[in-house]
DNA sequence: AATGAATGAGCTTTCATTCAT
DNA sequence: CATGAATGAAAGCTCATTCAT
């Protein structure tokens, strides 16, 4: 028969994932996330209550691994190093924007079975944050960063440099060098 | 009763544009948008042939009214001035690149309806990058520009800028030349 | 086409009633009262909100209706004569029972959007009570109802009385003789 | 893992009875009903072949057992004592009304595969009416009950009865004597 | 014998869209 | 023109039931 063994839930997140960057959170069905994975619709509220509980378990996941390896990069001592690497950490996941906009979407929607988990997520989102503003910080202590520009603008920037879709087919190293180059530098002479 | 003899168009966009940005692209409905207007739901379709269509007018009408002042723009002689403007243009409009994945929402939808209204908008949308080209290579022109940047690159980063919170509350003129400065200079000392 | 011009909401009642009392109130669904009525599923969601609320709205149509039947029994002065007409009243309902019972299971639902509506029809079934009441305190006053027995006793066993099946296919006339006698004088000689 | 080996029937009728009594018919779920026992959900359809059949099952042990304890009242010779002895057979079981009413709606599933135990169940409450009836027609001979009464609604009210809901919080004893008071002689004076 | 896992059928509900007036 | 009314399609979800282990 066409019933398959088991759900991969490798295989599910990485499909959540997809399809939630194709179509959105508003446009995120389980029907069609049942087709890829070849299961019923059904089976998937086997395992997830609803779509909120799919999409935030995604989330959390995709949150808790990123601040891990954020964490890695408070090590490092060179400022540009450390935000070279720190960007690093997010070049693949350019989306990250777009799922941030999910979570602020399901906040929206008042259900408050799901209220715990986002509140784990915002907590995630806040330790990201807190390890950008430690970097930056750190610059300015350095007297690399200029005093008066507000560490939440610069957090910011950080983020929306990565979402730069990759127009030229650079590699990841040489669009790292530029994000650096622009950010410290700015494009005037 | 309270029914409206005639659509005011001038309204009708401008609750388009509220809801729109209220809701999103997906959660966008014909009942909200009949009930504020205080016109019947069915209505709409007198003038419009489906939801893609008012949508897609709406957008179109943006972009159309950004482009004009755009080029208004063009005549703006300093390089640090014409770039405040430009982004001055935007500023209000921190929603568009909402909009503009919206118009990549539509797209993927495959109704052949609103092909070539969407044809009509990325026109637009081209237009609007032509300008900010013509002010990237004026400002390289004058030295004033790196050459070795490219100008997608600092153009998308222009939009990027609009995009940012107003976390401090600040003054609009006070961001845009926090924008510039950023811009031109980055954050190193 | 097949659609129809209107939906007629007297048959809509009526479908409700006899569906209602068909299934019971779980095994109650808008499919097949739509397909009864010959109008779309949907349709009867342009009327009411959802399932409880058009059973609701029935409930309280049915309940107001028999409320004001019972106020013009209290002005009977025989005793017999004004029981035979409160039962009258409720004789050709004798799914009355099932519909108390039925507001009983919307309670423990808790949809907020329905309580008070619920309320609504609490109130009305006082209301039948306190009349059922006052006709028993009557006849107390009289002397032709013991003292000794509780009120309540007596009101639940006239609505025990109506719901017994007609086996012995008897007009309504004769049965009601047939409850009155009972109640008054019991089974022994 | 927290599986049992065996399920325990006795234990599994009466949580049947528990949830059916809690949620009736129609709410009455597997799900809920393993996870009271402690065993897995699939683990009933090794007995039952399906929900109907399961609770079929225990209507009809239900059934049965009340037969075995009427026909011991058959026993007794006082017609006021025999009738409070049947009375006291259904007193704590002022559900059996509603698991009738089961009956019926299962019937009108047209489940060919349950139709047979719904005629157990049928003859064994033909049984239990036998029996009262019996009672009535004895009450007759002896020149204690009216003989121009019908049988069936005697019988009928006798079950009616013991539907009244406690609400004073009486004894069962003190209910019974009320029951059988009121049955005997009415509410007059 | 017992179960975890998968699923289809069926329900509620929402909404874009059509159509007769 | 404008609209009230009707509806189909599709989403979200639940649960009885089946099947491989």
């Amino acid at each position: 028969m066409a019933r398959k063994k088991k759900i991969d839930h490798q295989e599910l997140m990485i499909e959540t994932e997809k399809l939630l960057l194709e179509t959105g959170y508003d446009s995120f069905h389980f029907r069609l996330l049942a087709e890829r994975l070849g299961v019923g619709r059904s089976t998937l509220y086997e395992y997830y209550a609803n779509k909120d509980d799919l999409i935030t378990a995604y989330v959390h996941s995709f949150a808790y691994e990123r601040v891990e390896e954020c964490k890695l990069v408070l090590g490092i001592d060179d400022l540009q190093d450390q935000i070279e690497a720190f960007l690093r950490v997010f070049l693949k996941y350019n989306h990250i924007q777009q799922i941030v906009i999910m979570v602020t979407q399901m906040e929206g929607q008042k259900k408050p079975q799901n209220e715990e988990s986002i509140l784990h997520i915002k907590k995630l989102i806040k330790d990201i944050n807190a390890i950008s503003f430690q970097i930056i910080q750190k610059g300015k202590r350095e007297g690399k960063i200029r005093q008066e520009l507000d560490d939440m603008f610069i957090s910011y920037m950080m983020f929306n440099l990565i979402q730069l879709p990759n127009f030229r087919q650079q590699s990841d190293e040489e669009r790292l060098k530029q994000f650096v180059d622009f950010l410290l530098n700015g494009v005037s002479t």
